[in-house]
DNA sequence: CTATTTATGTGCATAATGCACACAATGAGG
DNA sequence: CCTCATTGTGTGCATTATGCACATAAATAG
């Protein structure tokens, strides 16, 4: 039934194929702009849609410069400059000049900004505890491994190329 | 160092913390419509970064709705009923009527679109290759476990709103 | 020192987005 | 059967986001 093609590696195509289907689902999740959205909401905040991506990247991976943060966000760098600039003009980031490349004006989350970004965070977390309830905490301990394994793979990955 | 705060659920917040870290590091990986785009322009087939993921879903979760599709891309239904028509007059999905519900008409996705997508598949199928060399096939078959159950349970979480 | 590359930003045309609205089909309640 | 609210789909229109061409400043290569 799992033995089809090339015999070579066919055992292991069969769980790639499982992860694969499985991290989309869990990707388009992620991408809900809804769920951040009515959390906000429900803080009363309120944030273009747009924005709430950079400001969330912008937390995680700052501080970071315009050219960067729109590689990892997938747009146009001159579309992340002015939504960074939006960003701080709505006191969301700050923006700091690079210690070592003057050209370099970083954007680090500002304290309203992480409020924010908490807020959501905090809001995921309660929807973990909800999601593995029942789990067996090693199991748990495991995903959360190799999980951790796999996007550091990923990360080397989009490193070299 | 890891033992903070309210000591009674401590123990498993750190693994949800890793786990939704993680989680964020990928989806951005898998948000990059660049990697997608390099390796449609590899094999010579262009498409608006608005409509690869919409194609995407039309796939994995077709025959769908326009309003069911909407509400998974996070966008408004007006834009992907735009969206798809052009989907449809580019050849690359296909609409059919529900049997069921006659204003229903359903995306599904084509043999040319279908064409498109496995390249997609396929490439990261190769990238995932590579990144898994040098892992325990256990934990690779554990990891697509977890991550599928993981899955699982958001979708069931997501359904009952 | 000159040439090239890199980081950031602006002007402008184009595409995407969402709201207001419309219409057809469904389903609930009388 | 007949309203009437709801749901799925789609269009007109104003607003916003996006990316290309281009510009500037700083770093880097030679």
């Amino acid at each position: 039934m799992t033995s089809r093609k090339t015999v070579q590696n066919t055992h292991i195509e069969a769980p790639f194929r499982v992860l694969h289907s499985a991290l989309v689902d869990v990707t388009v999740f992620m991408n809900r702009p809804q769920a951040d959205e009515a959390m906000l909401r429900e803080a009363g905040i309120s944030l273009d849609r747009a924005l709430f991506p950079l400001l969330l990247g912008i937390e995680r991976f700052g501080p970071i410069g315009v050219v960067d943060l729109a590689d990892r966000a997938g747009r146009d760098h001159t579309t992340v400059s002015r939504q960074v600039a939006k960003l701080e003009s709505l006191g969301l980031v700050e923006r700091q000049a690079d210690a070592r490349d003057r050209r370099v004006r970083n954007a680090v989350i500002s304290p309203k900004g992480k409020a924010m970004t908490d807020q959501v965070d905090a809001a995921r977390m309660r929807m973990a505890h909800a999601l593995f309830e029942g789990w067996d905490p090693a199991d748990i301990e495991q995903l959360s491994r190799l999980m951790r394994r796999f996007a550091d793979g990923i990360a080397t990955m989009t490193k070299d190329d």
